[in-house]
DNA sequence: GTCTAAGATGAAGGACGGTTCCGCTTCTTG
DNA sequence: CAAGAAGCGGAACCGTCCTTCATCTTAGAC
């Protein structure tokens, strides 16, 4: 593990790289992965160059938004299994990490991408499929869950579930949590 | 209901509009619907013009081969009602549809990117939306499927099928089937 | 065989959007 | 309060594609 060794950023630096990010998130949110580096760095009010000088390119930017919402879902699906089955936990962490990210169309376009490597294998991601297998182990053991499952399915799910939800917000629909129903249905133990 | 009166193309033309079709219908099975015009008209031995003199706009031709694929469809889940419970033959109408979806990346797309409403109401999509609906109010007077399952959850379930079959394309995957196996599985009565 | 309208061609046009770069501004340190 | 390093701005650059168009070719009618 090697600790890269960074020099505190001035503080006016420090101050546009929130700015960046908060523009970032709103624009990604609205328009999905598509918005535009102009348009980001314009509600920020910054130049682009200030954007680049931050994140080196379009991607690393939506991978350090990501990231933070990876670690939020980690969060709450280690949360989630303090308390009660495990069956039951694994659908509130579930529901609890769509309703999060259902709002955003670009972290809906983040999950709907991840089918089953991860390309970036962060931190939050790990964390999140630790908490989740275990989860999955826990249900098994006690039979609520089909005995074949394995993370990889819960991971297909909410690829599926981040497509349906990023095509719906076109729309306005909110199917998404019908979606949700199924899938976990038939994801439960008959 | 209009009927256009097209007259008719000369033979080197009818010969080549078969080569665009051919060549595209390859282009985007491999690429998906990024695939380039001017690849495709390379592919079938003709200018880019050719392409345009056919199709309009990309769009269109594309439109052209998934209704193509739609009609073809609709023929299966209209062959597949006639023999055995609705359930099943819904099932196996999904399946094959699916098998016959999943190697093409473009038509993969097509199909993810129909949530709820189809953009081009077309004759093939009207066809198969109505078959399914058969088939799935027959299977609810057997209590075979869920008793509030509807065809936007089949075309939801779709949709999601079509995405997570084009993302795991990119991977060498075949997650799909998995895909398929849960959410029916949510779809049927408990 | 001629003629003409339909068709073919592919280089150029144009829109779009990520990224670079250099002159200018501002923070921070001593 | 310098001085210099760090940061900023945004016009310009560049690559990518879809689409157009002026020019050339050819099928098919007479």
């Amino acid at each position: 593990m090697s600790t890269i060794v960074t020099k505190p950023l001035r503080a006016d630096a420090r101050r546009n790289r929130e700015k960046v990010l908060a523009a970032a998130s709103a624009a990604f949110a609205e328009t999905g992965l598509d918005a535009q580096i102009d348009d980001i760095a314009r509600r920020a009010g910054v130049g682009v160059g200030t954007v680049y000088r931050h994140f080196p390119t379009k991607e690393a930017l939506v991978a350090a938004l990501a990231e933070a919402h990876f670690e939020r879902l980690a969060d709450i699906v280690e949360g989630s299994a303090v308390a009660g089955e495990p069956w039951d936990a694994l659908c509130a962490g579930i529901w609890r990490c769509a309703e999060m990210t259902a709002g955003d169309a670009a972290l809906c376009e983040v999950i709907g991408g991840h089918p089953n490597a991860m390309q970036t294998a962060a931190l939050g991601e790990l964390r999140l499929e630790a908490a989740t297998r275990r989860l999955i182990d826990g249900a098994r053991a006690q039979g609520t869950i089909r005995e074949d499952a394995t993370v990889d399915d819960v991971r297909t799910i909410m690829c599926g579930f981040g497509h349906v939800a990023a095509a719906q917000r076109a729309g306005g629909l909110q199917d998404w949590r019908r979606y949700l129903t199924i899938a976990l249905d038939g994801l439960r133990a008959r």
